[in-house]
DNA sequence: AAATTCGTGCGAGATTTTCGCAAAAATTCT
DNA sequence: AGAATTTTTGCGAAAATCTCGCACGAATTT
């Protein structure tokens, strides 16, 4: 992609927060044409600079209230693990986001589940491997963005 | 909202990978005519099981290159700058996401930002305040999801 | 078993997006 | 600088998509 001019940038800033707008609404926050727009919102898509587009669902409605974020540590001597173990995690519908981090921990993830009795089942399911050396429960009292 | 069911949960896990999909394509993959898949969506935006759409913009076409998960302590004596600390977070460009959670730590804060440099300049001004008893940065290697 | 409620498919109408075109603006070349 | 080229614009028509009323069928209530 060449370069984002102004334009691109407040198209962005609009579509990050409600990407159902439309041409028309687009237009009038941005000061150019509806098509203009359109044009480039598609060009921002197909150059990859927008990757998706995605429905934020209610993890309350859906039946998921509880949120925990860990910091996972595995032991040093197993370096080849973390390619496995990134790829496990992306397969787990618990896990909502996972970061491989520099510092005293390796991982960072945030999981996503019904309740404590679940969140048990999980654990004892994915962190008591041999590998993990360690692993910080932090529960979510609450969230922004 | 009443009960979801099984319709209403594929086109929340369709929605939530892609919420571009035309009712179609949603009728397609659901077995429901594309009227009442889009009637479906449309009741699941307005009783607030799909919260809202965004667009997932690339940080690194955004020039973003840089993302950094930091947990914060605060001192024990200050609960009334929790509710503060996740307005002003909230304000924040470089706070991407921000959960206030228990443990050994008060707050996970998710942060991009462009280089180290634009990170130092976060971290002077954010983070050394009296009632900020201790940050950790985790650099992120990378990321799924 | 009738009545009510609820969700469906169909199809018309409204809205939104896409696309071709000519003109304007910006960029490159001489 | 000024001509030539490329890029982007706005307009408007055509295509695609969504919304909504309607009649019907299934499930639930009375």
């Amino acid at each position: 992609m060449a370069e984002l001019d102004k334009f691109d940038y407040r198209l962005l800033e609009l579509l990050q927060e409600n990407s159902r707008m439309t041409g028309n609404e687009l237009a009038d926050k941005v000061g150019l044409s509806s098509a203009a727009c359109l044009r480039r919102v598609q060009r921002l898509r197909e150059t990859g600079v927008i990757e998706r587009d995605v429905a934020v669902v209610s993890p309350k409605v859906f039946g998921k209230r509880m949120m925990v974020i860990v910091l996972l540590t595995m032991e040093r001597d197993r370096p080849d693990r973390y390619i496995l173990m990134r790829e496990e995690f992306a397969k787990m519908p618990e896990v909502v986001q996972c970061h491989h981090v520099t510092g005293a921990h390796d991982f960072v993830l945030r999981i996503q589940v019904s309740d404590m009795e679940e969140y048990s089942a999980f654990v004892e399911r994915v962190f008591h491997e041999p590998y993990i050396k360690r692993y910080e429960s932090l529960a979510v009292l609450g969230s922004l963005k």
